[in-house]
DNA sequence: GGAAATATTTGTCCTAGACAAAAACTTTAG
DNA sequence: CTAAAGTTTTTGTCTAGGACAAATATTTCC
């Protein structure tokens, strides 16, 4: 290289992000945005010294709504040409029956507004009173469950901020874990794994789940969110646990879900079971063979009693 | 298409791993897999029926130990063509110097064992204990902390597995959770906004932070982890809060996290402070503007104290 | 010894084409 | 009118090989 380096030689302008950091952002894959660029003549970024993509904040704006209707149910080819007006206007129009059944006395309409109000303090009481009230049990099952999913539709629609939902999150994962702690810690059978795949991040359906089942008795062992299937084998094994439990947020893809069900399945051994719990598993038609699916918490303790049958029998037969 | 397709199209051999799980199971981003294969020969993947890759079993934990050896400091072209039984000699030979001063009475002596021995139940009592003996401010400087350093190099240097690191962290979560809940709930200045950015995935460390400002009187509103800078800056405004607190664990590239801090001080109104912490800043030479970097737990009495000088000044001035 | 210049290594980005899975739509049968 | 079966469109992920700058290692010079 030359000496007449002296001006930067690299100085990105003001707030324009590269492709790496849209992808991070956004959640949209780097090869995603650039056939759409392709296709659709959206993303259009600006180019930098060495050609490459650089976005200006408003693109990157859009493609957060965007991934935020399609995540609601909505294809990208209608989206990518509309105007941020228009996108907005969607928000309604999608679909809110993900849950099922609806109805019922909802939690949500009392929290919503504690969520929106941003009174952590209040926020947090108000699930310690409920916590109190109804016994962790049927505080998971009637109000946390319930409120995840309002939660999550909310955010879906547009009608909660990011951190809205992170910080009713963290509020729900401090008065849930404080609950387990307090919990008298059983050593029934079976021993359980608790943990989710790679890719699937939330902690609170790993907590609803350590909940029902420690308040059945089970012995429950946590390894947090994203543990590699490769490890979890190596930890059934060292922990000599009698199944493994996984969580699956609706956040997910089902397809993506099923393979890597289906392959941690092929390499566990036949001895362990496998129950996958979560949301996302409510709209399955055909189940993995090998693998007990737990659509709804409700179903837990109906699911531990049989499998304490069917073991107690293998044992004595 | 023709009517032939009567076998089955794409049945995936047994335990073939495709190169997007690839990427996820072992982070090794899908272009580097691909310019690997290029340049050194390794991996070198089968192919399927459509020629797109796909990696057996023993490549990909090969692959594993690879991204493990290169997170202790090593570089890859020394490495992708050595067996198995090479890359693990290498281990012992991994920087250990990371921490900076050693020598002292390290909790990971009397710790690691237990880990090791996955004695969950024993090593939560254990850090309960700890806890009650020194109190919040002190367990988490002087045993926690030291603590993570130290599972952070025993795990780059192959002496733990993934799912033990996991589970000690899940422990030590559990406990500081609690600690925290039973703490009193202070309102003095500064209100601080505690998260992570996207990417860093680490609760410890922002937990670690929050019992030490939380000791210290500050009000703490914690997000949780990974929080796009979009939404950190609505929140910092929706909150009305003084600080925004970003934790950093060493497991990023100090590059990466320089450029996203740097991004966020320019788009966080001014008035709004930035505290950068987590073990990536030790090693730091040149400051960000207008961030303070805080490279221990042990500072932020003083970081805090500090900030109360000027700004009682700047209000009754 | 240490600083500066040079060389190598390495990850990320580029283009543009291909294809299969999923979704939407159309047709056919009961 | 519903349901199954077939067709078309939409969409994400994969491919190849080239390019380049940042990070790291090595040599040169004082």
């Amino acid at each position: 290289m030359s000496k007449t380096t002296i001006a930067p030689k690299r100085t990105k302008p003001l707030l324009l992000t590269a492709i790496g950091r849209v992808e991070r952002e956004t959640g949209l894959a780097k090869d995603t945005l650039r056939v759409w660029e392709r296709r659709y003549g959206f993303p259009k970024p600006l180019r930098d010294g060495n050609g490459e993509r650089v976005y200006p904040p408003e693109q990157v704006e859009k493609l957060r709504v965007i991934r935020r209707l399609m995540d609601g149910g909505m294809r990208p080819g209608n989206l990518v040409n509309a105007t941020l007006a228009q996108l907005s206007e969607r928000f309604g129009a999608l679909r809110v029956e993900r849950g099922g059944r609806s109805g019922e006395p909802s939690p949500l309409l009392e929290y919503l507004p504690l969520i929106r109000a941003r009174e952590a303090g209040v926020l947090q009481r108000q699930l310690a009173h409920d916590l109190m009230r109804l016994g962790l049990q049927r505080f998971v099952v009637d109000v946390v469950a319930p409120l995840n999913v309002g939660v999550g539709e909310a955010w879906t629609r547009g009608e909660l901020e990011v951190y809205e939902e992170h910080l009713y999150s963290e509020q729900v994962q401090h008065v849930l874990r404080q609950a387990l702690a307090s919990a008298p810690r059983m050593t029934r059978a079976p021993r359980l794994l608790l943990t989710t795949l790679p890719g699937e991040q939330h902690q609170i359906g790993l907590l609803m789940a350590q909940a029902c089942l420690a308040v059945e008795g089970a012995e429950c062992l946590s390894l947090g969110p994203q543990t590699p299937a490769r490890d979890i084998v190596l930890a059934a094994k060292a922990h000599r646990v009698d199944v493994v439990g996984l969580s699956f947020s609706s956040a997910i893809r089902l397809r993506e879900a099923r393979a890597a069900v289906v392959d941690l399945r092929k390499r566990l051994d036949r001895s362990i079971g496998i129950w996958a719990g979560g949301g996302l598993w409510s709209g399955m038609k055909e189940p993995v063979a090998g693998v007990t699916m737990i659509a709804s918490l409700d179903v837990i303790p109906a699911v531990l009693t049989q499998w304490r049958e069917q073991h107690s029998k293998a044992v004595y037969a």
